[in-house]
DNA sequence: TCTGGGGTCCTCGGGCCC
DNA sequence: TCTGGGGCCCGAGGACCC
């Protein structure tokens, strides 16, 4: 050992005296969607279920159950009264669409999230299918978040279903490597919403991701530096966040499958595969290592709107379908600026054609908008700029470059004078 | 048998300026 | 004047995530 590993060691020990171990945990909620659907729809425990589609819930149902008791006040009756038969089977279902969440009991027949919905079909018809509902998606979302916090404030959001939480400094955190603290939050969810979770405690974000997964559902795992190579290197590569298909797919063509061969693999040659910056960080990676924070703040850095067709439309065939939806999606997005107070700078559209192929275009304008016909008329404009002869499958609009809509008008304020020294500018 | 919607971040090439 | 490089922004595309 040199000197210089000698007094960092020893740095590391004497400040464990004093210091805190870092102990980072990643909550992630059990099947979400579907657990929420059967918070609503207790009868449906236990079948095999499935949420995607497009459908809306009344076209789903409405119909059936007035068929079934014309005469029952079906509006006032409580969901958990709706009959096992008036759910819509899969294999009643036409259209395009994916899975976006099954139950345990569906994902037996083998069905799993993003799949096609006539591949599940062929695999479970029986399975039910109910369509997305985000709005009680975020309602619960907003509720197990805020039991977190109550509990445990340092926490960054990564989405409708998933967090991380800072134990270092929390009461309880650093007893038994956060298991306590994680058992209180755990319960504390389940009593406020019945639903379940599982949790990862490790000494960075990347670690307790994986650890989460370990004893799924309604499970904790906890995670030391020194049980990576035990724990840690057998999983496969993929199991990493950061490493998707394709990456995988290249992993293992240089003969990498697991993590430990990954961590073990001569740096230089994964920096001259994967780049300087992408290559170290599968190194760190694969090494357990994580620097990164918990982040409790962040601002969005775009918005958008996209829709798939129910079939392929043409530019030329179909210009009275497209426009509206072309028109309405800036809407959208303008409503979606306005609401949440945001300003956008560049103007963009994305185009998937029937080949699956996407392209975008993008245009930073010289003023920020939020106004729905200005997003129009520039969007308008990036619409020539593409190739319009092959049918089209999706169409998308997004808002980017975002500014806080109080900054713009304070940024403004303060830039009266200024505009007007440039006003004068330009009468020479 | 097909393959959603809403995001983030990274890379790369080109243009521009110093 | 020529050449080159670095920094920065923009636009397009792609990988990845939930």
């Amino acid at each position: 050992m040199s000197a210089s590993e000698f007094l960092e060691n020893l740095d590391v020990i004497t400040s464990l005296d004093v210091a805190l171990v870092r102990r980072i945990a990643h909550l992630d909620m059990d099947a979400f969607y579907a657990s929420v659907e059967l918070l609503r729809y207790p009868q449906l425990k236990g079948l095999p279920v499935v949420i995607g589609g497009s459908r809306r819930r009344e076209d789903s149902y409405w119909e059936r159950l007035v068929k079934l008791d014309p005469l029952k006040d079906w509006k006032s009756a409580p969901l958990s009264e709706y009959p096992l038969e008036v759910f819509p089977r899969l294999k009643d279902y036409v259209g395009r669409g994916v899975i976006t969440t099954a139950t345990y009991a569906a994902r037996h027949f083998g069905i799993g999230s993003a799949m096609g919905l006539m591949k599940a079909a062929a695999l479970c018809p029986e399975a039910i299918l109910l369509p997305v509902d985000f709005e009680e998606y975020r309602k619960y979302s907003r509720l197990f978040k805020s039991i977190i916090t109550e509990i445990a404030p340092v926490m960054e959001d990564r989405g409708v279903d998933e967090v991380y939480i800072d134990f270092t400094q929390t009461p309880g955190g650093q007893r038994q490597g956060g298991l306590v603290l994680a058992r209180l939050i755990q319960k504390s969810i389940f009593q406020a919403t019945q639903l379940t979770c599982s949790i990862g405690v490790a000494p960075n974000k990347l670690l307790a991701k994986m650890a989460s997964e370990f004893n799924k559902p309604n499970g904790i795992a906890i995670l030391y530096e020194h049980e990576i190579a035990a724990k840690i290197w057998p999983l496969p590569c993929r199991k990493i966040n950061g490493i998707g298909p394709k990456t995988d797919e290249k992993l293992k063509n240089l003969g990498i499958s697991l993590i430990g061969q990954l961590a073990l693999f001569d740096p230089s040659e994964l920096i001259a595969h994967f780049g300087q910056n992408y290559g170290r960080w599968l190194i760190e990676a694969a090494n357990g290592r994580d620097k990164s924070g918990v982040v409790t703040h962040s601002e969005p850095v775009s918005l958008s709107r996209e829709t798939t067709f129910e079939r392929d439309l043409h530019v030329t065939t179909d210009k009275e379908r497209l426009t509206p939806i072309f028109t309405k999606l800036c809407e959208q997005v303008s409503n979606d600026l306005q609401r949440k107070g945001y300003l956008g700078r560049t103007v963009g559209i994305k185009l998937k054609y029937d080949n699956f192929k996407t392209v975008t275009r993008d245009q930073t304008i010289e003023f920020p908008t939020n106004d729905s016909k200005e997003i129009r008329k520039f969007a308008g404009e990036l619409l020539k700029r593409v190739d319009l002869s092959k049918k089209i499958r999706l169409l998308g609009v997004r808002m980017g470059s975002l500014i806080k809509l109080e900054d713009w008008s304070v940024a403004q304020l303060s830039n009266t004078s200024d505009s007007e020294v440039g006003l004068n500018r330009e009468l020479f």
